[in-house]
DNA sequence: CCTTTCATGTAACGAGTTACATGATTGG
DNA sequence: CCAATCATGTAACTCGTTACATGAAAGG
């Protein structure tokens, strides 16, 4: 229910086009938030209907046209009441967790392949981890002094980094675990 | 996509009914995998058509009837199949994070009621990880020597805790951020 | 008496995923 | 020439949520 806030929070810090959202939807604003171009367009629609938001046609040469969005009064003041109202609990949905509950009723064989995905997966977030880093040191140096909005995603960033650090340590558990049953 | 395998999971852990099941995902299993009854009761029914679960219909004086579900050979199979596969990443939807980053577009108004939302997840959290650490202490004493089963368990319960020890230090650096633009 | 717990569902809707579809330009 | 990038969408489907519905027993 929450995609619309997502996409009134990008436009919000810099106008773009659907192309470009579903860019950032797959870099930063998909640490926290994940879409597809197919659903950003339907929503983006839809807002353009509500008048949320507006848009300016683009004619690029060389590139197909485009159409630029930015947030509208009406968009703003929707946000406005959405950060005025309860936090949703999260859904949970930790495909892993399940797996190594799981694990417990499998043969050694289905272990070993289990271990094997646990290997993979960490590796993926080592590497995304490293990421996180390096586009805090490129977008947040220390000696910059940051503006509110800045400060603010410096602050989320932080957290990806954060969760990228504790999963990894629990991943080291798991595996722990895992070959305990060699 | 796996709902039907944590039901599968928690099944072979121990067999139980429909309204058994509703209950455990309010809980331990609710830790990794959200789901309502309606939801349960719909997949469950299409798990027994498939022959993945059998039931026993079990009548009880003095409560209603109830049918208790155990996982079948087939069901073994599918599981083992699923755990074989690679792990799906996760679909990532922080709510709290959209606002934190929504709360530059907004007024000191707007940015002291995000701070009373964050207080009130945050204490939300806090009691979570004391039940969690309750848990533990009853779930998985010192002494005893565990399963196989309870090891990965408390394994998966640990990774709770530590993502919400993560959770509650990152929930106060967003708070100092929120109460500097005071 | 009234609320909670036990027990099971249906119906309608909203959100998200997967597959399909088109078409131009740039760079190797 | 072929792959990748830019740019925008439709259609079908699955998954998840919310609302509604029923009924009995236990406990305060």
């Amino acid at each position: 229910m929450a995609l619309e806030h997502a996409i009134l929070v990008s436009l919000l810090e810099q106008p773009g086009s659907g192309y470009e959202l579903a860019r950032r939807f797959e870099r930063s604003i998909g640490r926290f938030w994940t879409a597809t171009h197919q659903q950003i367009y339907r929503v983006l629609k839809r807002m353009e209907t509500d008048d949320w938001v507006v848009a300016l046609e683009v004619g690029q040469d060389g590139r197909p046209d485009k159409r630029t969005f930015s947030v509208s009064d009406t968009g703003r003041d929707v946000l406005a009441a959405w950060l005025r109202q309860p936090v949703q609990p999260e859904a949970v949905r930790h495909d892993l967790a399940v797996k190594v509950r799981g694990a417990a009723f499998d043969d050694p064989a289905g272990r070993a392949a289990l271990i094997g995905e646990v290997e993979r997966y960490r590796a993926e977030h080592e590497e995304l981890l490293t990421r996180y880093l390096a586009g805090e040191k490129r977008d947040f140096p220390d000696d910059a002094a940051p503006t509110t909005g800045q400060r603010l995603q410096h602050v989320v960033l932080r957290g990806g980094i954060a969760y990228e650090r504790m999963l990894l340590d629990w991943l080291d558990e798991v595996l722990t675990e895992l070959r305990k049953e060699a």
